[in-house]
RNA sequence: GGGGGUGUGCCCGAGUGGCCAAAGGGAACGGGCUGUAAACCCGUCGGCUCAGCCUACGGAGGUUCGAAUCCUCCCGCCCCCA
């Protein structure tokens, strides 16, 4: 058994020589990862701990997903400057459903077990509640770097928030987990599982944590900012945000998406490589190479796509064009869609467009291109 | 319970009666440059079939020819005291 590999770019494992010994046990362990189903995006940084989920599932053990569903009533506080919004049920059932797609792309089916919090969290009464606040103390659960900060900057901390942890790992005695993993973000609440699992009479997990991601703002990937790729998203997309990372963060993805050694030689063939790694992944890879045939196309050699969508033409003539832009290209207001049209960033078979009303027949069959890669072609009916 | 603060556009943050659709920065977007990027330069950045009009500075009223700016009440957040 290759430890080295489960425990590849894990920041913390915890605590000393517990790994080991748990291994030697001779099952499969249970190694447990909890999801924060009110992100509203499964990003490339997921799937870092997903990663090293999927390796152990490899040596023989099963990843437990725990959908926080119930948890999600509260709003998890790790990394957010403010409270989250609560979601409703339907909700968070539709997103669980979202990231099982993306997780799947990482994981082996046949060695995950999926379970929701909900089912024994909502049968904890207050009784209950009690004996688990007992496991820690105020002065422990602030000093979490989060709250430590939050605390510190006057903003506001709800008690509710301040169970969070004790919820999550209320979870690790429910699944009776031998290993929990996390973002190092996660840190806090995977060791404040030890104290309660020892509480409950339980062997403690062992806590390995895993870097999180920078995104090409030199942020924090973060499903919630912007600046992220999705395990799962439009293949063209995935490519291009891929390319449009800088390129001193490529060893950093060598290492955590690819699990690579940094690459040497032209930073864009290393970079394309990266590109077609996360396509195929998450689509195949009849999908990486179509997205890297258009990216070629459209972003380098500023062509139109092999395939452009097409649409047709709204009544009269002659066409307002801020309206098209808004209906079909996605723009937020017909106000933006006036902004771009005044800066050149509209053309029509190529040629640049400064008109606001656009005669019908100039329209009829032509390719309309909003900006560098949006493009449509128009059928008059 | 008492006292004191604070709330501005996607984010941060100036602005204390007209010159404010609101400085500045960031993000974003368009154009240029280019090896995909990054960096850099220029421009845009509330809405509206737009040389004009409408809506906006936590919410609701009020004062004024005129309010983000003054007054009243309400709401959120923070601090101090109890």
């Amino acid at each position: 058994m290759n430890v080295g590999e489960l425990t590849r770019n894990a920041v913390d494992v915890l605590p000393k020589g517990e790994l080991e010994r748990k291994l030697k046990l001779g099952r499969p362990l249970r190694v447990k990862l909890g999801i924060d189903v009110t992100a509203p995006h499964i990003t490339l940084g997921n799937g870092i701990p997903l990663q090293r989920m999927r390796a152990f599932q490899d040596a023989g053990h099963i990843g437990v997903l725990i959908v926080g569903d119930y948890t999600a009533r509260i709003g998890d506080p790790s990394g957010a400057s403010a409270e989250r919004p609560i979601l409703p049920p339907e909700e968070i059932d539709r997103m669980a459903e979202r990231f099982f797609e993306s997780a799947y792309t990482i994981l082996d089916p046949e060695r995950t077990e999926v379970r929701f919090n909900g089912e024994w969290l909502s049968k904890v009464d207050f009784a209950e509640v009690l004996r688990l606040t007992r496991a820690v103390t105020v002065a422990r659960i602030l000093e979490r770097d989060d709250f430590a900060k939050r605390f510190a900057a006057q903003q506001a901390i709800s008690v509710s928030e301040l169970l969070y942890p004790l919820m999550q790992a209320y979870d690790s005695v429910a699944i009776e987990a031998d290993i929990e993993l996390g973002g190092t973000d996660q840190l806090y609440n995977l060791l404040t599982g030890r104290d309660v699992m020892q509480a409950y009479g339980l062997e403690p997990q062992v806590v390995l944590t895993t870097p999180l991601i920078e995104s090409w703002d030199r942020s924090k990937m973060s499903g919630s900012k912007g600046n992220y790729i999705a395990l799962v998203e439009d293949p063209n997309e995935q490519f291009g945000k891929a390319m449009r990372l800088p390129d001193e963060l490529l060893p950093e993805y060598y290492r955590l998406v690819l699990e690579r050694d940094p690459p040497t030689g032209d930073p864009m063939q290393a970079k394309l490589v990266l590109a077609r790694f996360i396509v195929e992944r998450g689509h195949g890879a009849d999908a990486a190479a179509m997205a890297e045939e258009h990216f070629t196309r459209v972003v380098r050699e500023h062509q139109a796509p092999e395939e452009v969508t097409e649409a047709s033409l709204p009544e009269g003539d002659p066409v307002h064009l801020p309206a098209l832009l808004v209906e079909h290209f996605g723009l937020g207001s017909t106000s933006e869609a006036r902004r771009l049209i005044g800066q050149g960033g509209v053309k029509v078979d190529g040629e640049p467009l400064g008109e606001i009303d656009v005669p019908r027949a100039k329209l009829e069959g032509a390719l309309v291109q909003a900006g560098k890669r949006r493009f449509m072609r128009f059928s008059g009916a």
